[in-house]
DNA sequence: ATAACATTCAATTGATTGCTTGAATGTTAT
DNA sequence: ATAACATTCAAGCAATCAATTGAATGTTAT
């Protein structure tokens, strides 16, 4: 590879190859909490003065930071484009793949759950269907029968959930980064979870039975 | 680094990492567009074939894609996980980071256009909003005095929009891929385009005006 | 069985990358 | 101006990675 600058920053290879390195993923998921100076990531993320620099300056090249120099300190905070969903994107990824392998090793179920699968195991009243989005969205229309723990919520109500029978876990789309936390979640607290397939969006779109407000 | 391993598997950049490759990620663009042999593969990269084969080792590590056997050959697909989103994404940032880049040498503007600003400029008829959703999606609702090419049809539709006056794009969601390529093939024939910050989504959750079908 | 084919594995080489060290730049306070 | 501080730049070394080569595995046809 002889003109690597040019290639690397015009293809999506560049980019993910900036983002393919822990201490640089590490600073930048800090930066995306706020605004920091240099000498603050240090502290964050351990990593020596001038490597930390450096880092920062590729994630600058690339677009992911932007800096702005205030007294001494050059602050440096998320780029203007779509860092987020990019790294909300890795995040999800990395995520569903890491439940998978744990499912695997455990023989667990792994696939989601079909929309007719929870269909008829819904009229047989065998499995519980979790909506974990927000108390508004579920407001707004819902799968029949569904009870509504927002995500955030989940943690402390984790009680309200039947220790034995199997549950269903959705959101809006097919690969919601909730779902999937909260499968993921239920699982390390012993239930019985898996996510259904696609999300509500999906399931109004098919036609399929949704409850809606009056 | 010594359990690469180990850490490289369980943390978001090692993914990342598999995907800062560039035959590696083009091997898998070509993989998301369907069912290919390795030595399908080999023609479409250009690559060796033990070369092409490690890669897609790799790629099949990270759950990327999914390898089956059919007589002599060996078939590669995506893998089950959110890779299009993931590898989506990508190419979003990767779009938006090209066009912000080319805009900066142009002088452009390149911020896209606040809901507030649009609305007077809307309310003064100096500027066109342009929805590129497609036709369908449009009839639902879609913003006052918005006129609708969709993405697909935009080239061949170039005509219909106004050479000197300012032209605001939206789609769904903030970042929705649409928008920015829209954007960017405007740009290309010499329109005045911006990106509308916010999508139709946004939008309408603002409580901001919308038509709707009667 | 043997041959022909598709793919994978294993070992080597050259190029890139990451981290360290020490100097250079730019900013504020004395 | 000079000193003290925060950050960046530049050079060097060890570690890692990518691509090549040649052999090994597994599959189908003769």
């Amino acid at each position: 590879m002889k003109n690597a600058d040019i290639e690397l920053l015009t293809g999506s290879a560049g980019f993910a190859h900036i983002l393919g390195s822990a201490p640089r993923l590490h600073l930048l998921e800090q930066i995306a909490q706020g605004e920091f100076a240099v000498e603050q990531l240090v502290a964050l993320t351990g990593l020596s003065v001038a490597n930390t620099s450096q880092h920062l300056q590729q994630l600058r090249r690339a677009g992911f930071v932007q800096a702005r120099r205030d007294g001494k300190r050059v602050l440096y905070r998320l780029g203007s484009g779509p860092v987020m969903q990019l790294l909300d994107a890795l995040a999800l990824y990395a995520q569903h793949q890491r439940s998978e392998l744990q499912a695997l090793s455990r023989g667990d179920h792994v696939e989601a759950i079909t929309g007719e699968e929870l269909l008829s195991r819904l009229q047989e009243a065998s499995i519980t269907v979790l909506d974990v989005r927000p108390a508004q969205e579920f407001a707004a229309g819902h799968l029949p029968g569904a009870i509504n723990i927002p995500f955030e919520d989940l943690q402390r109500r984790l009680g309200e959930l039947p220790a034995n029978a199997e549950i269903a876990a959705y959101c809006r789309g097919p690969y919601c980064v909730l779902s999937v936390q909260a499968v993921a979640a239920l699982r390390q607290h012993g239930l019985h979870a898996r996510r259904l397939g696609s999300g509500y969006d999906d399931w109004q779109a098919a036609g399929l039975p949704v409850v809606k407000a009056a």
